[in-house]
DNA sequence: GATGTAATATGCCGATCGGTCCACTTAGAA
DNA sequence: TTCTAAGTGGACCGATCGGCATATTACATC
């Protein structure tokens, strides 16, 4: 256990690496296996279920990750507007820089699976109803009014999965930028008194290109 | 060719159901032989390029039908806001009679495959461009000027795609509401003169639930 | 009616799929 | 030192994968 330090936790990395870039079913066990250079015996060892426990557990650790960003950009923002556009442009350089090939890590499995995988399917709600929770926060934090932060978080869960997908099909990060910004319109209309100062450089520059932070090119 | 019209055609519209709702890999070419009725030999000598072939048809064959039902929805509607709420509310019925199993014709196998195989990536990329600029129009019939329109008819899209991920995933047909109902309200606050009695009734009731009218429960 | 081509029907290919099984190694407890 | 069990390494399973070859049928044209 120590001599080959936590397999199973390599399995779930390279499941989750190759199931956001090429899907759940265009996936081998054979290529998660090399990837995760873990022994075959060790998967069902470790997960008795197969490959649709081993998927579950990807997912689940997929959507830990991304909160581990939105805490740290939660943390390190002061307004909504500031966390969408941290978060969103932040994403756009990520999925450059990865080719456009890194994906959300749950959306192609989940729409692959769902609902027919009741496995799948809950850990992708369980995962999104975390992310709405955390941006939540954000839009609290600004004095929204809990119902409508969170309407307005799920909105901003909505808009970076779609942009997401536009983006990889178009292979540019623009259409993250794009809907990022007018997501941030969106808000300097409707909410009750705002601060018109803290936006207007926040877009330019982003640095928090964290995530999972993959490797380069160690895929197909 | 008379007597049995078009297997062409049903190849096509087989494959397009299967893939949206299981994926490409996920999807077996003899499964879509079944579902199609078609005969094997058919495929290869419609599709002399095998599956990618045929995965092209299909994602095109998808982005025409969406643009069909944005073209009637365009016509039968006056402002913006109601194209956006009739649009996305009728996904939200379809989307909710499928049991939560019919997702974007296109998200899914572009998710799947997109930037490696081109064949997809520039289909996909096409019928979102198509769509795009047919909800452009929605917007500049309004007065919006042409680059904002655009702008907004991608994060319409983006909005769309997302909600239709999030739905499924929580079974549910309620983010997509949620989503259009904010949707609409950023275009209240940001465009220049607005006449704000045309939205208040349309959002409740949606009858458009075309799309590509999938015979239900004949898959999984 | 003969002929050529488009289309259909079928069987089979090698490869890979997810999954199972078991002999083996190894490390820590007794 | 012995025992035990977690963990490992593969061989192997039937099923299915995408794709190809071939024989045959249907149909249009002359």
């Amino acid at each position: 256990m120590s001599s080959h330090p936590n397999h199973r936790e390599h399995l779930i990395q390279a499941a989750l690496r190759l199931f956001r870039r090429q899907g759940y079913a265009g996936t081998g066990l054979r290529e998660i296996l090399e990837h995760s250079k873990a022994p075959k015996g060790s998967l069902y060892h470790y997960f008795p279920g197969g490959k649709e426990e081993l998927g579950r557990e990807a997912l689940a650790a997929g959507g830990r990750a991304v909160e581990r960003t939105l805490d740290g950009i939660l943390a390190s923002t002061r307004t909504g507007d500031e966390f969408i556009l941290r978060y969103m442009h932040g994403l756009a350089d990520w999925l450059a820089q990865s080719g456009f090939r890194d994906g959300c890590p749950i959306a192609t499995t989940v729409l692959e699976l769902a609902p027919d995988s009741t496995p799948i399917s809950e850990a992708g709600k369980a995962a999104i109803d975390r992310w709405i929770e955390r941006i939540s926060q954000a839009f609290i934090r600004d004095g929204m009014q809990e119902q409508v932060a969170r309407d307005r978080a799920l909105l901003t869960v909505a808009v970076t999965e779609g942009a997401l997908i536009v983006a990889r099909a178009q292979r540019s990060a623009e259409p993250i930028r794009v809907a990022a910004l007018q997501l941030v319109g969106l808000s300097a209309s409707t909410s009750p008194a705002w601060p018109d100062e803290t936006i207007t450089g926040a877009a330019a520059s982003s640095e928090t290109a964290t995530e999972t932070s993959v490797p380069e090119r160690s895929i197909s």
